[in-house]
DNA sequence: ATGCTAGTTGACCGTTCGGTAAAATGCAAG
DNA sequence: CTTGCATTTTACCGAACGGTCAACTAGCAT
């Protein structure tokens, strides 16, 4: 079990930076096989599909980052409004340190396969929407905290929380087209100055 | 010549619909040629690759866009901030029509194109990134002269331009992801909440 | 020791991929 | 009437695609 166990995660170790650097489409199974050190009637036993790959690559890039950089981001320690700085600082600096080491800067996976493949697969749109929701449930906590601690004035959280995912994503768009994450440097802090206000 | 532009023509034709609505790598030559009723030979006369196709497709859309929809929307006879409103209007009604159409929404070929290729394809990166520059122009002319009009208190109209195109862009994405064009009905309208102040 | 099962192997399936080359066709200018 | 060029046709290339299958191995419980 333990070696069935390590040969899946192999897999899934493979997949992850393959997909995040280049394309669900652009990756086949025998690449990732091959770097995985396994073969491919070995990879069919644990994956049924290349889909379930990756929905189980989405999963892990879900949970490293839920309990690294947005774990630390939306500690409630911190100060509401500060945490949305602190969430879109992390993101500056992992595609900075992704780009020092790799060379390009390779976004959001999630906005980057949510692009790709949302209008051929409904499952794979859904599984990368219940990431999006759960991100904008996280802004939303955040902004009502905000509210009612008098930081911020009364607004539609639920519509800003979904304004402001919607603006970092696309933050992380323009800066893959510069291939560069000082865009999201520059553009990042006025992130704070969305709103959408309560409807009447 | 006639009958070449006519085939070149549809090619095009036949390939503009399948990249916008699926992907890059989905879409195959030979696909397009069936549809287009046109031999692969006849395909590598007109094109060198299938790079060359998609750059002539994302000109076509460029053109169809800045003749259409842009040029409505930044139109100097209307109140500058007021475009920017028509802009996301025409965006909205644009993917609305396309999902009644198609069942689906595409979302913004630009933004689709360069999450898909940005990494592996410099040359496309370019294309894509001249695209995005432009239309940052015309947010940023639109913020200057919204600002020299006194409509809107000055602020850095370069990078709140590109903060614009970001937000609209990160709007697209997340529609795309709910596969519901109201999300850019309900959102569109803060983009006219981004600011990014001037540099002290 | 035997039988069951999870895991692994490597060969194989048909299809499609982007791209090529040579021969055939149509047409227009000299 | 012929030369020359643009266009088109057809057949083909090697490689890669996602996925399947039957045979084999190893470990564990009875």
């Amino acid at each position: 079990m333990n070696v069935a166990t390590d040969t899946r995660s192999r897999i899934i170790a493979a997949a992850k930076p393959r997909f995040h650097s280049r394309s669900y489409a652009n990756v086949g199974i025998q690449e990732i096989c091959e770097s995985a050190g396994v073969q491919k009637g070995s990879f069919y036993h644990f994956f049924p599909s290349k889909r379930d790959l990756v929905m189980a690559v989405i999963d892990e890039f879900a949970d490293e980052w839920a309990h690294g950089f947005v774990a630390e981001a939306f500690d409630p320690a911190l100060p509401p409004m500060e945490r949305i700085d602190y969430l879109v600082d992390a993101a500056y600096f992992w595609q900075k340190s992704i780009k020092q080491v790799h060379g390009r800067m390779l976004g959001c996976i999630f906005g980057n396969l949510t692009l790709e493949v949302s209008t051929q697969d409904d499952i794979l749109r859904a599984k990368l929407l219940a990431i999006f929701s759960r991100a904008k449930s996280r802004f939303k906590a955040t902004l009502e905290e905000a509210v009612a601690a008098g930081t911020i004035a009364p607004l539609d959280a639920d519509l800003t929380a979904e304004a402001m995912l919607a603006y970092l994503e696309g933050v992380i768009l323009l800066a893959k087209s510069q291939n560069d994450p000082e865009v999201i440097y520059r553009l990042g802090p006025a992130i704070k100055t969305l709103r959408v206000e309560k409807a009447a």
